[in-house]
DNA sequence: CGGTTCTTTGAAGGTGATCAATAGAGGTGG
DNA sequence: CCACCTCTATTGATCACCTTCAAAGAACCG
């Protein structure tokens, strides 16, 4: 195998981890590691010859910009997670590095064929993108409604549980893998407000700051309180 | 056949079009057909025992609902397209009609067993479910930023979109297959502020309100202009 | 025609954006 | 090691926009 798959940290829950052995191996042929730091572009918007990769280590985000620069956080990656739109003529977002990663990319043609050559692949490929429609629908009911301090709230919220290996309780301390800006940007608010909510948060002993990244859960439960969202 | 494959209007453009007309007979024998009238509701959030099912005719809205009962609108699904978490063990979505609608539905290990029998298939969805992620990224981008008018604005351009049958051109007249108050929900805003905005829009000369339903684009570029999109 | 629902329009108020300045963190080079 | 610079975060004051509350008008259906 060219890729280290065999020591590879994401193996048993890529999209991949559904070859065998044999197969990866063919696969990992075909494919290249890469890594990127913190704010490099992995595929650009617009790019025609567009590729696919599996995330191994690191964050990525995707994102847009409307013609007056502004940029728009459209979903977060994380390790395992896979990248690429596979069939359309051109890459519509961009994909940067949050921080310091480590992936594996494909060509699509070769990507291509092996999801005609190993259907199980599709299969697995198929789950991860309908995980990802939901994902993109969740940060759509983050953004859409509530006041500032619901936003800010759910989206620490979810932070939090994506943070956390265990699916339904939350982690108790995290680092966000993102500025303030970045938050803002995601919760459709200014840096401003975000400052200021995470200051009350913190104020009415809900959440605790650590350093610049680091949140810790004080009140988990108030915190989804003021959220607003529906899970149990 | 006991699905009427060979005159549905979707047969060239859904999930099922790349099987061959066995394939497809074999499949139809495990569906059935389904009418829904407006505000039906095809499948619950929660539901256990999860389908899955193509539009055939009519308009769909994929929705949930915080724990105050307020909606969120998170997907329009159009004649052709595919509903249903297969890989979920419950329905997360609610999901209801927006006008009488007829559809091909199947249970859920039905459709499993389709698409290990038929890779064809797997891929087809997998192609579809990225166009789905696509939609919902697009939404993100109208709702996280940008005034009230900017985001009706997108709104309504990209409905002018979905009604074309080019792709690239918008229809210069289409039927909102939504209430003001389904307009403000997927916008972020008040049905009052829909309401306003839609009179400067008219006042303006942008568009022109035919019933209540009924759009008329008079000036598509600066309907697309006050959107704010990077679209060309 | 009366009831219900949806839409439009009006006035007041609040929330978050904007503008502006300070403070802190991280990095580089002297 | 410290001075310096840049980037990021915090805090404050003002204001605009949208929401909220309220009521009237229009469409639909019995």
């Amino acid at each position: 195998m060219s890729l280290a798959c065999a020591s590879c940290p994401v193996r048993d829950s890529a999209a991949c981890s559904v070859l065998s052995d044999e197969e990866r191996g063919a696969l990992s042929k075909a494919g290249r590691t890469r890594t990127l730091k913190r704010g490099e572009l992995l595929f650009a918007a617009g790019d025609e010859q567009t590729a696919c990769a599996t995330l191994v280590t690191g964050a990525l985000k995707v994102c847009a910009h409307d013609r007056e620069g502004h940029e728009q956080i459209l979903s977060l990656v994380h390790p395992s997670g896979f990248i690429g739109e596979m069939f359309a003529p051109f890459a519509h977002h961009d994909v940067v590095a949050l921080t310091d990663s480590q992936l594996c990319t494909f060509a699509r043609v070769d990507m291509e064929r092996a999801i005609e050559d190993y259907p199980a692949l599709a299969r697995a490929l198929l789950r991860r993108s309908q995980e990802d429609l939901h994902s993109a629908r969740t940060l759509i009911e983050l953004t859409a409604h509530g006041t500032a301090e619901a936003r800010l709230a759910a989206l620490l919220y979810d932070f939090s549980r994506a943070a956390s290996k265990s699916p339904c309780h939350p982690a108790s301390h995290f680092e966000l893998p993102l500025t303030r800006g970045e938050l803002a940007n995601m919760a459709g608010l200014t840096i401003e407000t975000v400052s200021r909510k995470l200051g009350e948060l913190e104020k009415s002993g809900t959440i605790r700051r650590i350093g610049k990244r680091g949140i810790e859960l004080i009140d988990p439960a108030h915190l989804q309180a003021l959220s607003g969202s529906a899970e149990a």
